[in-house]
DNA sequence: TTAAAATGCAACCAGGAGGTAGCATATGAA
DNA sequence: TTCATATGCTACCTCCTGGTTGCATTTTAA
């Protein structure tokens, strides 16, 4: 084998673990159903399981699974009131994806720029 | 049934369709594996499949696999030149996916900003 | 107090995700 | 030509996901 360089040599900076942690919000948001529901939520009113279940095809039981898949993800809270079980949005963890998806297209953007510099001199 | 409003009795928006579009991408994203490929070819330059493995732990079908994935996504493209077969980063998915969240949040801002009015006046 | 509403919990199922190994094929280089 | 490299393809495995049904529990309201 040459010795040519290794994807790994280069040594992965240090803000790749802050990439790489936001990879579960990213798997939450990857279901349409669960989109749906955060989009339901961050309209800013709390909703119950029964409510969010309403309007939708899918059992009351999938919606809770979902909805706790998105609390495991920070992305929702519940909050008991009474016999309900009221869900809200927790936009903390959307703005940690917002940022990993901004570091990304920073990185792009930077590798473009190198290269149009190499190519003109 | 008292005659409460259902979730779905708003009408929901048509730009959710564009929301729920992007729910692939983010599949696509949720997965630690393949961010670190992403990170790796938004630094600018094509790899192979064999480059992209070395580093890693896992065996270059699994790469290989990762990295289908996200072509079906979007967010890489492949050149075949000679016996290889580059990738190479691609960025307009991954702004559609940007725009998604930008969508949620300004909703979210929105929703905030109109439950303070409605408390102070 | 008693029935209906809202939810919790557990079992179950089909299919896909993430990974492996083995072998075939194409291509570059000596 | 011949071998090593880079990749493709297929089968296989395990675990998680998205969904269901059935039944128990808690709480509200008549």
């Amino acid at each position: 084998m040459s010795p040519r360089r290794s994807v790994s040599s280069k040594k992965a900076p240090r803000k790749d673990s802050a990439l790489l942690a936001s990879a579960p919000i990213f798997a939450a948001l990857g279901d349409e159903t669960r989109l749906r529901l955060i989009a339901v939520l961050c309209a800013g009113r709390a909703m119950s399981i029964a409510q969010l279940t309403s309007g939708t095809e899918i059992t009351r039981q999938a919606v809770t699974k979902h909805l706790c898949m998105l609390a495991e993800a920070g992305l929702v809270r519940d909050i008991k009131v009474g016999r309900e079980r009221l869900w809200e949005f927790e936009p903390t963890q959307l703005e940690e994806a917002r940022r990993s998806l901004e570091a990304i297209a920073r990185q792009w953007d930077h590798a473009l720029a190198k290269l149009k510099m190499a190519v003109e001199r």
